[in-house]
DNA sequence: GTCTATAAACTGATAGAC
DNA sequence: GTCTATCAGTTTATAGAC
């Protein structure tokens, strides 16, 4: 990782699991000071503004996310989806929390310009993979939408943590890959 | 309505415009003052806390919501679906504005319990009407289900509204509508 | 790097006059 | 019902010691 500061790196999972908890301006610098162990005022040291760490966290965010789905054999279509839903799935029944980015996106409009820029680079390179994976097995015109696969698993997660039952969401992916599944059989 | 109290009104359409602009936790009694031209210790008067505003918000919005719902032929289900479609991207397209409930689930945790369980109404409302609606037309095994149908506009509306791209949601709608269509073809 | 101390602004909420 | 005045607590952020 190209950031390898302990504190910072520990600040950024504390902000990380408050936003994905209560969103970006439910959590204070005091939270953190808490959390990490450190006084608020230390927090600035590391990112002088909180715009800084919103940015800094959802550009981790969307590297990792990057990382993972460069590991995928694309050339094996449902077993590289599987993971795909796999990464939604395991967030929020593993780790117990929504995506960093759909909570964001619901606040979009009370955050600095330049976070929402971040979170819009999170969601087109979603739709970049799917769309690539759709083109590389000529399912482009047969296959679930890029935009449909994205927000209806965003949308699942979200839903379905608000309403205490993660099975919504794998409900939701079981009918992605039946929908998957049709097309090449 | 049940409510019509001119002031309490105007209150509630500031709360909900701002909610629905920036979510729950960046706006204040002070922007609704400004909003509808009293202080905002007047805006205690006709709702102690804000969560009562909150609560009352959403019970509003879900009894509107409703109401629309009870206006539609059921029988004509590519009708009625339409319409339903049509309350999701009026909402964004002509309103410009996110769903209520889209943007609290995703600050669920949050939120006042008493809130957080009337959001989950909200879902329930549509859940339900789109369950009918398969079971009276026979579809309820082949037709998408109620969870993906909800899911996927709720989360194209915030990432539409995310990405400054409506067109998104109204390209997942035309899909929806496609699929419906061709199970009565 | 982390600390104490503090600033300036804002928050939800209350008391009491009119 | 709406006002003024005000509270106690919180927020992001800074200055300067260690």
């Amino acid at each position: 990782m190209y950031d390898s500061n302990p504190m910072r790196e520990a600040i950024l999972d504390a902000a990380e699991k408050r936003i994905r908890l209560v969103g970006y301006n439910a959590f204070s610098f005091r939270d953190l000071a808490e959390d990490v162990g450190i006084r608020s005022a230390s927090i600035h040291y590391h990112f002088p503004q909180k715009v800084d760490l919103g940015v800094h966290l959802v550009i981790r965010y969307t590297e990792r996310f990057r990382l993972q789905l460069e590991r995928f054999d694309r050339n094996d279509l449902m077993g590289s989806l599987d993971q795909f839903f796999k990464l939604y799935s395991d967030a929020l029944i593993v780790g117990e929390q929504v995506c960093l980015c759909a909570v964001l996106a619901a606040e979009t409009m009370s955050l600095p310009p330049t976070l929402r820029d971040k979170v819009k680079d999170f969601f087109n390179l979603n739709l970049n993979w799917l769309n690539d994976l759709n083109a590389q097995h000529n399912l482009s015109k047969t296959a679930p939408r890029p935009i449909e696969v994205l927000t209806c698993l965003e949308g699942a997660m979200t839903i379905a943590n608000a309403m205490g039952d993660k099975k919504l969401l794998t409900n939701v992916i079981a009918d992605y890959k039946k929908r998957y599944r049709a097309l090449i059989n």
